[in-house]
DNA sequence: GCCGTGAGATGATTCGTTTCAGTCGTGAGA
DNA sequence: TCTCACGACTGAAACGAATCATCTCACGGC
């Protein structure tokens, strides 16, 4: 393996010229300069990070752990981030904890040894002193689709709260009244904030009832079969609506309407969350909360990079944006 | 930041002792271990990869580059690696190159520079020297979805080209005659080989007709375009049946179908590839070829590991799996 | 009392890069 | 002619962990 020190001798100059070619061009001679690019396409020298970093003592690299790699909202969330990062020289390592605390606080663990420049989390558990440590550490962490409660932490959330109850007065407005929210589990802060908002749009009419459907983790499987079991109930027990956490859970919960032989909208109404660009194609397109993802993967790196060239005296910064309500045929006839 | 030297002190050891309790735990006295370990809580010891990997000369993890991180399949070939990676102690570095040779080289690039234990690719390009020279510089690479032509690589892929002639064989069989191939850049192996397939099933039935409808890329957009094109023709130049090169094209090809007011599968029959989880959940099911996505993901793993662990006399291995036509609505009424 | 043995601990050295105080030589100004 | 400034380059030190040839010590055997 190539080192500075073999291109030096092939360049006839010092290591320290080398380096210089490398980060400071300024400050070497052109002559010099050609001599040195020469050796390096010659021997095939690639840098050596991790030499870099120790000298560093951090990393060009910030952590993203996400709850579900497969749901196209944090895919987006990482796009975006990702893009942002590299307009200033720093790359994304995704983690994917699958709503698994272990899982988190194991790439938590993998992020510190690493180095990275900071961390961007959208947490599975209430684990926060975990990420106080971090950050004393000297880590910047900044949650991602999450408030902090104490609002010690930056970060970029929607207001699931108004979200939640968005959707709900939604199928208020258009006529239903037993609503059942699906999802869970409420450890995950989204799914609770929804919740909350979705009980405060029902509590506003005497007549809304609304039920809490909880499920292990937000996937179609599990929506699929919640909503499997509410559909069988006896009709006068059966919900006119489904408000689901997410909008693969929604995906779930109509696959189970519709295998049950119902046909929203009119037998059953179904709203979901995230508006991933699959809830539009689905057989009776999804009604939807849309978040602006791959900005608050953006906003995500802005704040982190602002924390992390502070230091000490940082204050914690909270973005929240608005989700916006996308009516389709899973709660209003076309 | 406290380093092994703070900790050593802190137990009234010498670094070396802290290093064997981290890494050869049996090395050490039992009492010994314990105030190392008591000082590596109190101080807060963090390891620094950084300095590991500069001492072993290669880290412990793997690159992973994809087409597209927005493409389900790829985020559970992702899973797949991830898992298998996992067991072996090894993490996992997710890069998208978003079907751009550019981003590839520069992912490449940066995967060189961190001394990765090897690297996973779908390529975007025909670029085998680039990873010839990676190779070349001690850097194992397994090609993923894709076959090298000179089987100078590792490989695990699908027999795209039996995946292409299955799928139009079935669209052959359930009556259909003019038939659209959507997709594109050839420059993708996938697509140039479904396509290939497609076109031996077509050539041996004289009524047959395919046609090749190219797209810049693998989306549900570009499906969209492509198809809206077609079924905006007079009917008698309209096909009557599309092979999308995969679901998000098959998806966006669904759209657009419905968009202009047609019903498939009667009106268009519609064949995706990749069997995603949401190419069930669509208007009308889609008919897709499955692809074991997970198994190729660990399976690369594997492959990997195996070259990295022998070294100079390894013999590039190829793995062939065969994809299955899963039959739904888009093709065949139910 | 001596030697051999082995468990346990040591600490100097190494990895490859960046940094920075310092050297060298040239040319302008006094 | 001497001094000073400056551009160009040098090379040693430092980052933090892992390794390994050594050293220490206690104990058993003779």
């Amino acid at each position: 393996m190539v080192s500075v020190r073999d291109v030096a001798v092939a360049a006839g100059v010092s290591v320290g010229t080398v380096s210089n070619v490398l980060n400071r061009p300024d400050l070497v001679a052109a002559s010099t300069m050609e001599r040195v690019n020469a050796a390096i396409v010659d021997l095939g020298f690639v840098r050596n990070d991790a030499a870099r970093q120790l000298r560093a003592g951090r990393s060009r690299s910030i952590g993203l752990i996400v709850l579900d790699v497969g749901n196209p909202f944090f895919t987006d969330v990482a796009r975006g981030a990702e893009k942002r990062a590299g307009d200033d020289g720093f790359s994304i390592l995704l983690g994917n904890s699958d709503e698994s605390s272990v899982r988190e606080a194991s790439y938590l663990d993998l992020f510190e040894e690493q180095r990275v420049h900071g961390v961007l989390i959208s947490p599975a558990s209430d684990d926060l002193p975990r990420l106080h440590r971090a950050r004393d550490r000297g880590i910047p962490v900044v949650l991602v689709d999450r408030e902090a409660p104490d609002r010690s932490f930056s970060s970029v959330a929607v207001d699931d709260i108004a979200g939640g109850r968005a959707a709900v007065e939604h199928l208020i407005e258009t006529g239903r009244r037993r609503i059942a929210f699906v999802g869970g589990p409420t450890s995950i802060r989204q799914v609770a904030d929804r919740l909350a908002g979705a009980r405060i749009a029902a509590s506003e009419r005497a007549e809304v009832a609304l039920e809490y459907v909880p499920t292990s983790s937000l996937t179609v499987r599990a929506g699929v079969e919640a909503t499997a079991a509410l559909v069988a109930r006896h009709p006068s027990h059966r919900p006119d609506a489904v408000f689901a956490a997410n909008d693969l859970v929604s995906i779930g919960a109509l696959q189970a309407a519709l295998a049950a032989g119902l046909r929203p909208p009119d037998d059953l109404a179904i709203v979901g969350y995230d508006d991933i660009d699959f809830a539009e194609t689905t057989t009776v397109p999804l009604t939807s909360m849309r978040q602006p993802a791959a900005l608050i993967g953006s906003t995500a790196v802005d704040l982190l990079l602002g924390e992390a060239s502070q230091g000490e005296g940082f204050e914690p910064q909270q973005v929240v944006y608005q989700p916006e309500l996308v009516v389709r045929e899973s709660t209003v006839a076309s």
